[in-house]
DNA sequence: CTGTTAGCGCCTTCAT
DNA sequence: ATGAAGGCGCTAACAG
C-alpha cells in the first residue's frame, strides 16, 4: 500500500510537504510550482490514495452517525416504508457531506439504543439517532450520554432533543377535510397495544378533534395481536374489526385509519359489506405508501418521513460542526407539519 | 477522554499489561489475580472505553462493507422492497459479526460503483457489493480493484464473482404451476426498456419455457416510461397495456407478471374487464411484497432477496477472514433457487 | 519555502 | 510477570 511517505521519497520532499500539497485545495499553495508538479505527478504515478483509517484516527471525528432501530422484526425492517423513507432521507444528506449512516439493531439482550451509546463511547459514531422512546431501564443512560443524540419521530417523553411530524395535527387535517365534505359520523379505526404510543395518541387526538368540531365521532379499536404463526396480519385484523363493528353499530359515513394496513382492511371490509368508496363511505389514512395501489386511490396523511430524515441529518451535522462531542440541548425541538394528500377516497356527503 | 494509558497509570502498571488484561477473554490470564483486579477496577472506575478509531487504524480491517446502489431515485430507495430486504439481510449478518454496512449512492457525476472502489482504495471499506452490471466505462476499473467485490443480483456479465437468485428458473416454476392446473394459453406481461436486463431475461425465459412445455404463449410488452411528472406509474402502464392487448387478442387464461406493480395493474385491468381472478383468469407474479394486500391473495415467485443479502454477507466475511484485501476469484458463483409461493390467484381450468 | 518531529491510542514484540 | 519501545499513516507545530 502506497503511503504519503512513499510519495514524499519518490519526489524528494518531506512528508509534510507532500501532505500539504496533496490536501490543500489547489489554490493558495505556498510551494514552488515545480515542487507541486513533482509531488502531484509522483502521487499519480504511484497511485497514492490517502488512508481513511489514518485520517479519521488523527482527526476529531469518525464522520459516521448511528441510528438505533428498535425493530421487533429486523428481518425486513428496511422494506417497511416508514423506516425506508427515513433512512433514505438521512443517507441522502449524510453522503452529500461525506458522512455515513451506521444502522444499529437490537440484539436479544441489548436494545439498539444501548448499543448506540456504546458506539458513541468507542468513538465509532459521532452522534446517535433514536427512533423510539427509551425503555425505563435505558432512560437513565441518556443522562450522561457520550455524545450528541436526537430523537427522530414522536416520543411522549419530553426533555430530550427531538424532531418529529405532528401526527395529532394530521388527525385534525383529516377531520377538517371530512367536515368540509359534510360528514358528521366519523369513525376511528386502529389497533390498541401497538408497539409505540402512536395508536393511543392518534386515537385521543381523534376524540378531542371531534369534540372541537362538533362531530359525531366513534371508535373502533381492536386488540392488536403481534405477528406470529397462526396470527393474521394487521390488515385482516382491521378488516374483521370493522365487520364486527358494523354488526352492532350504524355504519359511519367516514373512516379515519391508523395506517395503511388498516386502510386496506377497511377497503376490504367495505367491499364485503357492498359499501362503495367514496360514495357510501369515505376513507382517510395515515401512511402514503399504498395510496396508488388502492382503488379508488386513498386520501392520506403524509408524515414526511423523508424530510424528517433529511432535517435530522442536517441538524446533527450542524451541531457536530459547532460543538462536536457535546450533547444537544434538551430544548432542541423541531416539528414538521403533516400534509393531507387528497386522492379519490373522500366524497361530499349528500 | 480516558485512554489505556490513564488506566495503566491509575492502577500502577504499564500500558501493555493493561491492554492484555482488558482484552484477554477473562480466563487464561498470565497475570497475578491481584493485578488483574486492580486494572479491571481502575478501568471501570475511570469508565474506560477502547477507542474504535485507534483500533481499526492499527488493525488490518475497517470492519465495514460497502454496497453500491445505482439508484435512479435515491429518494425512497430503501423503501422499495427489493432493496429493503437485501439490505436487511446484509445488515443482519454484518452486525452479528461486528461489521457495518456502508450505503453508497451515485452522485450526479459518479456512479456508486466508482465511489465504492475509491472507498476501497482509501481503506474506508473492506469490500464492495455491486448491485448492477457495471456501465461500459466503469467495467475497466474492476480489472484491478483495490479489494474484494461481489455482484449481488443477476448480471448478464459473466466473469465476475456473483450471487443471485435464478429468475429464469422462477419463470419455469410459474409455468409448471400453470400447466399443472391445466392452462394452455399463457400471457407474459412486462415492460420493455426496464432499468436493467431483468425484463428482457424473464421475457425470453418465458418464450423458451413455453416451447419446452408445448404451451400457447403470448407476449404483452409495453414501452416503459420512466417515472416523471405527468407520467403514470408502472402499475397504470401495465393496466393499460393489458386492456389494449385484450382489445385485439383473445383473453388469456393465465398471466405471468414481471413484478408486483404489474400484477396490481393486471388485477385492475381484469376487474375492469369483469373478469374474475382466479376463476376466469389466473395470475402469478414476481415480487412477494404486495401478495397479502391483494384480493384474492397473489401467487408469487419469491426471489429471496433477504437470504441473498445474508449469504452475500457471509461469503464476503469468510473471504475477508481468509484473504483480506484480495479480490474474489472470477469463478466465485452462487445461485439461489427461487420459490413459488402459492396463494389464491391460480385456479384449475375446466 | 521546505524538512523534521511529535504525537493521535492501540497492540505486539522484546527485554527485563 | 511486567514494562519499555516501536510503529500503523497522517497532520500540525515548529525549525531551519
Amino acid at each position: 500500500m502506497v503511503t504519503l511517505k512513499d510519495v514524499a521519497q519518490a519526489s524528494g520532499v518531506g512528508v509534510a510537504t507532500a501532505s500539504l500539497i496533496l490536501n490543500t485545495p489547489t489554490k493558495a499553495s505556498r510551494f514552488r510550482e515545480e515542487t507541486v508538479q513533482r509531488v502531484n505527478s509522483a502521487a499519480r504515478r504511484l497511485n497514492y490514495t490517502p488512508n481513511y483509517r489514518a485520517r479519521i484516527f488523527r482527526g476529531g471525528a469518525t464522520r459516521a452517525i448511528g441510528i438505533a432501530l428498535e425493530s421487533f422484526q429486523s428481518h425486513d425492517l428496511f422494506s417497511q416504508p416508514y423506516w425506508g423513507q427515513l433512512i433514505s432521507g438521512l443517507h441522502y444528506v449524510l453522503q452529500a457531506h461525506d458522512n455515513q449512516l451506521v444502522l444499529i439493531s437490537p440484539t436479544h439482550e441489548t436494545s439498539a439504543m444501548h448499543i448506540g451509546l456504546r458506539y458513541m463511547g468507542e468513538r465509532r459514531i459521532d452522534a446517535l439517532i433514536l427512533t423510539e422512546v427509551p425503555r425505563p431501564e435505558d432512560a437513565a443512560l441518556l443522562r450522561a450520554p457520550s455524545g450528541p443524540f436526537v430523537m427522530l419521530g414522536r416520543g411522549e417523553q419530553i426533555g430530550m432533543p427531538h424532531i418529529y411530524t405532528d401526527d395529532m395535527r394530521g388527525v385534525e387535517l383529516a377531520l377538517d377535510h371530512f367536515a368540509e365534505q359534510g360528514h358528521q359520523d366519523v369513525l376511528w379505526l386502529g389497533p390498541q397495544e401497538w408497539y409505540d404510543q402512536s395508536a393511543e395518541r392518534r386515537a385521543s387526538a381523534f376524540a378531542m378533534a371531534c369534540m372541537d368540531r362538533g362531530l359525531q365521532g366513534s371508535m373502533c379499536r381492536f386488540h392488536f395481536q403481534r405477528p406470529a404463526k397462526g396470527v393474521e396480519p394487521l390488515m385482516f385484523q382491521a378488516r374483521q374489526a370493522l365487520l364486527d363493528y358494523c354488526e352492532t353499530h350504524p355504519r359511519p359515513t367516514a373512516v379515519l385509519c391508523y395506517n395503511g394496513d388498516c386502510a386496506v382492511g377497511v377497503y376490504r371490509a367495505l367491499n364485503t359489506l357492498r359499501c362503495r368508496i367514496p360514495d357510501d363511505c369515505s376513507v382517510i389514512s395515515f401512511d402514503t405508501h399504498l395510496q396508488g395501489y388502492l382503488e379508488p386511490a386513498l386520501t392520506t396523511i403524509n408524515l414526511r418521513e423523508n424530510e424528517m430524515g433529511e432535517l435530522g441529518a442536517r441538524r446533527l451535522l450542524e451541531h457536530l460542526a459547532e460543538k462536536p462531542g457535546e450533547p444537544m440541548g434538551n430544548a432542541f425541538s423541531e416539528v414538521l407539519e403533516p400534509e393531507l394528500v387528497v386522492a379519490e377516497s373522500v366524497a361530499r356527503i349528500s
